[in-house]
DNA sequence: CCCTTTGCTTGACAGTGTCAAGCTGAGTAG
DNA sequence: CTACTCAGCTTGACACTGTCAAGCAAAGGG
């Protein structure tokens, strides 16, 4: 990444890259504040003047994959049509394609181990993400006086759930993912309809 | 645990047992092969003799709560009614009261880092989970010409997704978390009812 | 009584996260 | 041009980790 004996310009940067590279290319307990550090070029300690710990280093990684989930929710969402259901589907299957994307990334973003790091940036990424599907659930009708909270427990522990088992091989589909994905969701259709 | 100076009759139960107790009182980076053998009573090398690695200790630890919870869902289901539906979703809640009343447990059931440990055991009890899932699906009326694959996708993503947005915290409730998933779950009864 | 084997311990090694102290080079004041 | 300051990184150290090799000790068989 680095030539030898140089120092990469941003060092901050180089050592974000270095993390996600290796989420996405080694075991979890191999990412290492110090393999970073080796990947980055510089030394075993420099990590330690971005971030105040290992958490909170993979905690920044994983706030900016908050972000490129939210974004990819909200394109899909807005080539999606009119019908609100159709739309929240959109964002839901945009949140499956990424999670069955970076099944590494999305794994550690919902691990108490980062989700706990205080500096809020984490937080404030998945509270954005929340958001948009949030929204998109309140545009909906929800019949028999279903809350946007329990609304939202649903479209989302649909997507969720189906990542998370996907992803980890429990569920042998007969299809391909996307294809169960949008049957999953289209299964919440009349949940989401009518008045 | 055990009195300073002596070694527990049997070291490997004790060692399960230590982890077990680690698992659920300390975050998972501090439950280490050292800490429970020191918890256990015996030397910090005695675990390699039962357990090839770190995630083999674990790996069995979690073996043995994938029966515990796949012996609750067979009392539920078995306490539930004729209706083929009611009885799936009696299965569904007990699997969330699991889940719930055991987030560190249940959130490290479901990690590469422990489901690859290849002695199989954990593969065998996560199996037989699945097929308890998998009978009561199978048990429903399942309109549409959806398969057993599907039916248990849609199942199973329900209940995962809704045990880890919970237990994260990720997801506010305005209700008793176990009165949200039946609210939840009560969505499929149409997917699983009729012909 | 000796000898083997099983079951655990002791000791060591490379690797880790984190802290303290030191170096180095750029920028600024004199 | 020199001297000082100081941020930014490095070096070094510590306690801890998983894992391997070797050793001890007690139980059982001859």
């Amino acid at each position: 990444m680095v030539k030898q004996g140089e120092r990469p310009a941003d060092v901050r940067g180089a050592l974000l890259d270095a993390a996600l590279r290796l989420i996405e290319t080694v075991p979890e307990d191999k990412v290492s504040l110090r393999a970073c550090a080796r990947l980055a070029g510089v030394s075993h300690a420099a990590p330690a003047h971005y971030f105040p710990s290992r958490a909170a280093l993979i905690s920044a990684v994983l706030a900016h994959a908050f972000n490129q989930l939210t974004q990819a929710m909200i394109t899909a969402r807005d080539a999606a049509g009119e019908d609100p259901f159709d739309r929240l589907k959109a964002t839901g299957l945009a949140y499956v394609g990424f999670g069955l994307a970076h099944p590494a990334l999305y794994a550690m973003m919902f691990q108490p181990t980062y989700l706990q790091v205080s500096d809020g940036e984490m937080a404030e990424a998945g509270g954005h993400c929340g958001n948009v599907l949030g929204e998109a659930v309140a545009a909906t009708p929800r019949p028999g006086g279903m809350t946007i909270a329990a609304g939202m427990a649903m479209a989302w522990t649909a997507v969720h759930g189906f990542v998370g088992l996907v992803s980890h091989g429990l569920i042998l589909l007969d299809e391909a993912p996307i294809t169960a994905a949008d049957r999953v969701l289209e299964q919440q259709r009349s949940a989401f309809s009518g008045g």
